[in-house]
RNA sequence: GGGUAGGUACCAGAGUGGCCAAAUGGGGCAGACUGUAAAUCUGCUGGCUUACGCCUUCGGAGGUUCGACUCCUUCCCUACCCA
């Protein structure tokens, strides 16, 4: 039923950025072999971001091989977490969620997984099942397995401590449980980004100190967003989406900077090994144009989410955009609710939400960045007559059909 | 518990009674150029306003003053050193 070990350890190795220990790995695919039992492959999941984007999909991808070669996929929702509100990075306190919020919220990173993962050999735990449960007593036997300097070895703790910036302790206790929960569920190999290896690590430990059979960690990397410097985010806005429309996807994607188009290809659309190797020499060579490489990953983007019609109906769609500087053949259409049909072009943006404020929209018309119909606004006092659909749009991708309601 | 240094706009960081909506840099937005790339150049970057001005903002709350980000009181928060 399994694909024989050499055969799984190669799809396993590619595109991961550390696999440890890999003759563990060996191991217990060999036993799997013998026994016909699956391994039980985690992946932590944080409640409070529901919205998946590339980024998360890297890991889900992975997720998706290890579904495909016969093991199980365990999806763990860390409410428990969740629900105390993780101060890391000292963004403003999260709100600590109520445990109807995580589960709708589990809910959703579920549906939006499965665009990635198959939904035979998934499985879906919280982690307030047994975090919960812990007495006091329980917690300070955890804390006891570890030491502070164990701790501060993460990265990203000693480098606050260096900057004087301040570290809770309960902060400390996020490792640990996370450890924790690999003691729980048994877990043989857990996947994370290449932030997450620390935590992983910890979960080994645990497992050890536990009396288990350490997990093995596998970590892929970080994808930037379309920024090309920064993490993918949602807050950074520098994302795309797992349920992005085609046209945002393909447009996104054409905006990331050249050195990230073979990763992109690798990871956002998960080429395979080869065709990723052809498109790096290609572009090395100069015998691909960076702009069609670009326009290659971005269709292979859209087609893992939206099928092969989508992608070239993007691609379509951009090139009369972009290319022509035609207008998208569909645009959202809004109508307002106005007292007569001239209304401040200034007004219809703010309401429209198409500038944030009333300066904004001002400061946009000042910098050239607003036409109605295809003319572009000078006058900031300039008015619009919308008894009929007029065509605004703001900045290079915003556009929107506005009328008199 | 004692001491020291701090808390300023998205971030970093100047500003020590009016010239401060607050220097500078980064980031962001917009324009030109392009391949919706990079680099470069230009403009903008609290809100409202028919641009005259008004309102909110410099950890919180009070106070002094004609006037406070700047002075005083008090509270909260952070780091570091000593215990």
């Amino acid at each position: 039923m399994f694909p024989p070990l050499n055969e799984q350890m190669d799809i396993i190795r590619s595109g991961v950025q550390e696999l440890l220990p890999e003759n563990e790995l060996a191991q217990k695919i060999e036993r799997s072999l013998k026994t016909g039992k699956s391994l039980q492959i985690k992946l932590g999941c944080d409640p409070s971001r529901p919205d998946l984007h590339l980024g998360h999909a890297v890991v889900l991808g992975k997720m998706r091989q290890f579904q495909d070669l016969g093991h199980n996929a365990v999806l763990l929702i860390g409410d428990f977490t969740g629900m105390i509100g993780d101060p890391t990075g000292r963004s403003k306190t999260r709100p600590a969620l109520t445990l109807e919020e995580t589960r709708q919220n589990g809910q959703s990173y579920i549906e939006q997984a499965t665009h990635v993962l198959s939904s035979e050999r998934l499985a879906l735990v919280y982690n307030s099942e047994w975090l919960g449960k812990l007495s006091f007593t329980d917690v300070v036997a955890l804390t006891a397995k570890f030491t502070v300097a164990q701790m501060l070895e993460r990265d990203d703790f000693s480098k606050r401590y260096k900057a004087g910036e301040p570290i809770s302790i309960h902060e400390f206790l996020y490792p640990l449980a996370q450890g924790y929960d690999s003691v729980a569920l048994d877990t043989d190999v857990e996947l994370g980004g290449t932030d997450q290896k620390f935590n992983l690590l910890v979960g080994r430990e645990l497992q050890r100190a536990y009396g288990k059979e350490p997990q093995c960690i596998l970590t892929m990397p970080i994808l930037e967003g379309t920024d090309g410097v920064e993490k993918m985010s949602k807050s950074l806005g520098n994302y795309i989406g797992i349920t992005d429309s085609p046209r945002e996807m393909f447009g996104k994607t054409m905006s990331i900077p050249d050195s990230l188009i073979a990763r992109y290809f690798r990871y956002g659309a998960f080429a395979a090994d080869a065709d990723v190797k052809a498109m790096e020499s290609g572009l090395q060579s100069g015998s691909l144009h960076p702009r069609n490489a670009k326009v290659q990953t971005a269709m292979s983007i859209v087609a893992r989410y939206h099928g092969d019609e989508a992608a070239k109906g993007a691609f379509g769609e951009f090139e009369r955009m972009f290319v022509n500087k035609d207008v998208p053949d569909e645009i959202e259409s809004v109508a307002l609710a106005l007292e007569s049909a001239t209304a401040a072009i200034v007004d219809v943006l703010a309401q429209t939400g198409l500038a944030a404020s009333k300066g904004e929209a001002r400061r946009l018309i000042q910098g050239g960045g607003v036409s109605v119909d295809g003319e572009r606004v000078s006058d900031i006092a300039a008015s619009v007559d919308l008894s009929t659909e007029r065509t605004f749009k703001v900045g290079k991708r915003k556009f929107l059909n506005i009328r008199k309601a």
